[in-house]
DNA sequence: ATGAATTTAGAATATATATTCCATAACTCT
DNA sequence: AGAGTTATGGAATATATATTCTAAATTCAT
C-alpha cells in the first residue's frame, strides 16, 4: 500500500517532485522515453515533436493525436512527476504567456538585429523561403504542370538527372519515387544514359538545373531529346538552355540571399510531382 | 421577447455572426470599444493588450485580470458575436495550432480533389512549406543556434551524415561548405567513419536524421561522440535517439502532408549554419 | 429628483474536462 | 504452460470552468 520506498522494477517510476520548468520537462520526457510501455511512448514521442500543443489542448485532445486513451495519457503525465494533466499543462501555460509577443513578432525584431547573429541570418532565410514558395504560384501554371505530370505518369521508366545545387531535388525525387515504387532511375553523370539499354522508347527524363547551368544536365537533356524520349525540365529562366531539348518547362524562381539559394520552391514542386504521378501511376 | 428587430439604443448589439478569424476579432473590438460602459470597457482595454493570455487562461482569471466579474467577461464576450467565452478561446486556439493542420481531414479532401488536379496540390505544399519554415522560430532557439555555430566553427573538418530524406540536406550543406572552403567531409555509411584516421581530434559531426531515423545516422553520432568528437543534431523531436549522443540538438518540425514531407525549413537552417559558419571562418 | 432602462455582482446551474477505478488483456518469468 | 505482474481501455466519478439568472445598483432622460 505504501508507495514509499525505491522500487527497482523495470519500468520508470515517478519522481517525488515535479518538473519546474519547461527543460526540466524534456529532460525527463528523454530520461525515461527508452523504458516505456507501447501507450505510455506513443505519448511520449507525440508531445516530443508536439510541445507546443499543450498549452492549448485538453487531455481528450491530445490523447486522440497521440492514438491513445485518455487516462493512458494521464498516467503518463503522473510518469513525468506531474499530479496530473493539469499541472502539466499549467507549466506550459506559463511558459506560453512568459515569452510571448515573441512568437509572431520574434522574427521582425531579429531581422533588424545586427548582421552575424545567426539568428536573424536564419530570420532572413525563413523570409526567403516565403518569397520562394510565394512566386512559385506565379511561375508554375496549372496547365504545364498538368502537361509535365502527364508526361511522367506515360513513362515506364522515369530518369532524373540533376546535379551540383540541384542534386538535393534529384535524390530526393528519386526517393519519393522508389517509396511510391515508381520505377524511377537517378543519374549522376551523362555516362550513364549515353547507353542505348539505359533509356528505352517512351521512358521520360526530369532535368534540373538552375543558372549557371551545368554542362553534363544539358547534354543529358538533349541527348534524351535525340532519342525522341520527353524531357520535363525544372529550370529558372524562360530562355533557360534546357528549352533547347523541347522539354516541357516548369519554372522557379528561388529568391537568392547573397550567395546561396534556398530550395525551398523547388522542393515543394518535387514533392509535388512525385505526389501526383505518383498517386495517378497506383 | 423576441430578439429579433433592430435596435435604436445606445450600446452596442451583439451581430449576428461570431468573428471568424483574429483579425475579424480585433475589428469588431475597436469597433465596439467607444460606446462601451464601464466594466465592459475594462474588459476591452484589457484584451486589446493582452490578447495572447486569451488561448491559454481561464474566464475567471481573464476576468480577475481585467478587475470584472466573471459574468461580465461574459457578456463581453456575447456583445462580439461569440456565443461564450469557449468559442472566443477556440477561435485563439485554433490560430495558434492552425500552423500544424490536421491532416486527417485535410488529406481526406486532397485524396477527393487533387487526383486530378496537381496544381491543387502544389498549393497545398506551398502551405505546409510556409507553415514549416514559421515554425522555425519556435523550434530553434537563438542559444542553440549559436552554440551550433561556435561548435562548427572550431572544427579543424565538418563530418556531415544524413541518409534517406535527410541526404539532400547533408549534400546541401557538403556543397555549401565547399563553396565556401570550409572543409567538409560528406558520408554515406558508418563504415568511413569506422576508421581511427578519418575523425580527427577536435572535429566536429553534423548529423540529421528524421524519424524514423536511420539506424546507420545513429551509429555514426554514437562512434562521433564516444571518441569525443562533438556532434550538431538536426532533428524532430525531443527524445529523437540522436538526444543521446549529447548532441547539440537543433529541433525542425516539418510539416508532414501524407508519407512525404518538405523540406523547406530544414534547407532554411542549414543555409543558415552554412553561411554562419562560413562568415566565422574566414 | 424620479422613473425607466441599463449595467452590475454574485450566487446558482450547466457543461466540459480531468481524474480515478476496475475488469480484462498482454506480458514475464519460471 | 501457468502464476504473477504490468499495462490497457472504457466507464464512472470528481472537479474545474463556463454560463445563466436575479436582485440590487447605477445611469440616463426628463
Amino acid at each position: 500500500m505504501l508507495p514509499i520506498g525505491h522500487n527497482p522494477k523495470r519500468s520508470a517510476m515517478p519522481p517525488d517532485v515535479a518538473p519546474a520548468t519547461v527543460d526540466d520537462f524534456r529532460n525527463r520526457l528523454i530520461a525515461i522515453s527508452e523504458t516505456l510501455p507501447k501507450r505510455l511512448r506513443q505519448c511520449a514521442d507525440y508531445l516530443a515533436m508536439n510541445t507546443d500543443k499543450i498549452a492549448v489542448s485538453t487531455v481528450a485532445e491530445l490523447a486522440q493525436a497521440a492514438g491513445v486513451q485518455p487516462s493512458a495519457f494521464m498516467r503518463f503525465c503522473q510518469l513525468l512527476g506531474f499530479s496530473g494533466f493539469s499541472e502539466l499543462q499549467k507549466l506550459f501555460r506559463q511558459d506560453y504567456t512568459q515569452r510571448w509577443p515573441n512568437y509572431a513578432a520574434r522574427l521582425d525584431a531579429l531581422r533588424s538585429e545586427v548582421a552575424g547573429n545567426p539568428f536573424s541570418l536564419l530570420a532572413e532565410f525563413v523570409e526567403t523561403g516565403h518569397a520562394s514558395l510565394d512566386s512559385l504560384a506565379s511561375t508554375v501554371d496549372a496547365a504545364s504542370l498538368q502537361n509535365a505530370v502527364d508526361i511522367l505518369v506515360a513513362a515506364p521508366t522515369i530518369h532524373l538527372i540533376g546535379l551540383k545545387r540541384a542534386f538535393p531535388i534529384a535524390y530526393y525525387l528519386a526517393y519519393a519515387f522508389g517509396k511510391m515504387s515508381v520505377p524511377a532511375m537517378l543519374h549522376d553523370r551523362v555516362g550513364d544514359l549515353d547507353q542505348q539499354h539505359v533509356m528505352r522508347p517512351g521512358d521520360a527524363l526530369i532535368a534540373i538545373s538552375y543558372a549557371p547551368y551545368t554542362q553534363d544536365t544539358l547534354e543529358a537533356a538533349a541527348l534524351a531529346a535525340g532519342r525522341g524520349i520527353k524531357v520535363v525540365a525544372i529550370t529558372d529562366a524562360l530562355n533557360s538552355p534546357l528549352q533547347r531539348s523541347g522539354a516541357a518547362t516548369l519554372l522557379v524562381r528561388e529568391v537568392d540571399m547573397g550567395d546561396f539559394r534556398a530550395l525551398s520552391a523547388s522542393f515543394a514542386l518535387a514533392i509535388t510531382l512525385a505526389t501526383a504521378v505518383g498517386a495517378r501511376r497506383s
